[in-house]
DNA sequence: CCTATAGCCTGACGGC
DNA sequence: TGCCGTCAGGCTATAG
């Protein structure tokens, strides 16, 4: 699930939740989401402590913690938060669980166990190591810089917005519907895309992240002529009709719309 | 530099 | 029903 809008909605949801209560307990029901650290030493840096505000960069979430540090979490592709107060009848469905003080507890899911939590002492830090390129809704990151760096690249298209050392926050599912919108085929050449093709590239890889968060993330409330809530090989092209197909690109599928978006 | 592939993991689904 | 292969919205390492 986590693209960018599916973290933003994660952080909103944490920053609405569980900021400012202390940390009475942690509980690691596998250890595998942790990377390196030991639930022990990552006990020692959260208990006691409390959540004082997060920032999200592509597809990470770092959350401060008061008195230094903060934590990092990544979703993989199967990883969400929930926040609750009742008993949950299989609390190990959760990979970690935070309890606050005030009887609740944010849960971290991660069923496939390709995401990951852990203390990070600075997030800049953290994406200067990770070679992570600039967040794609950050206010910095303009048409401008976007040319620049498309351009400069000789890959495919759809594998340039994915390319997290590039750019940050775009995975599978949102780069169709940003080339869907753009019409473009996933498989033009980067480098040979003419300036109102990065620019309608551009502009839809901002509206399309922008309403997605809007719409919490939530393909149901995306709105019909999107590609996403058809996105299916066979079914129709919400703009044309045509049958939409399914390629493999790098192992993975991508659905686009023959008609619409021709390829290269 | 770029692409393709396998691997990490679990679970859902379709075909036989 | 049971088994098997395939696939799933991420990332990394490796080979070509």
């Amino acid at each position: 699930m986590p693209e960018l809008p599916d973290v933003e909605v994660f952080k909103r949801y944490l920053d609405s939740t569980s900021l400012r209560k202390t940390i009475s307990g942690v509980t690691v029901n596998n250890t595998k989401i942790l990377g390196g650290v030991t639930p022990a030493a990552l006990r020692r840096r959260m208990q006691g402590r409390r959540f004082t505000r997060s920032r999200r960069h592509g597809k990470h979430l770092f959350v401060r913690l008061d008195g230094g540090g903060w934590l990092g979490m990544h979703f993989g592709m199967t990883g969400y938060l929930r926040y609750f107060k009742d008993v949950d009848e299989a609390p190990e469905r959760d990979r970690l669980q935070i309890r606050f003080s005030n009887g609740y507890t944010l849960g971290y899911y991660s069923l496939r166990l390709l995401g990951r939590i852990e203390p990070v002492e600075d997030p800049a830090a953290y994406i200067r190591d990770h070679e992570l390129g600039p967040d794609v809704l950050d206010p910095g990151f303009d048409l401008k810089t976007f040319k620049t760096l498309v351009q400069g690249t000789r890959g495919i298209v759809k594998s340039v917005l994915m390319n997290q050392s590039l750019m940050a926050g775009i995975g599978n599912i949102y780069s169709d519907e940003i080339l869907f919108q753009a019409r473009l085929h996933p498989r033009v050449p980067a480098d040979k895309l003419d300036a109102p093709a990065l620019r309608r590239l551009y502009t839809r890889m901002q509206s399309v992240l922008r309403k997605a968060i809007a719409c919490d993330a939530d393909p149901a409330r995306m709105p019909r002529g999107w590609l996403i809530p058809h996105r299916a090989r066979g079914q129709p092209c919400p703009r044309c009709g045509a049958p939409i197909a399914q390629i493999k690109i790098g192992g993975r599928s991508a659905y686009c719309c023959p008609q619409c978006q021709p390829g290269p």
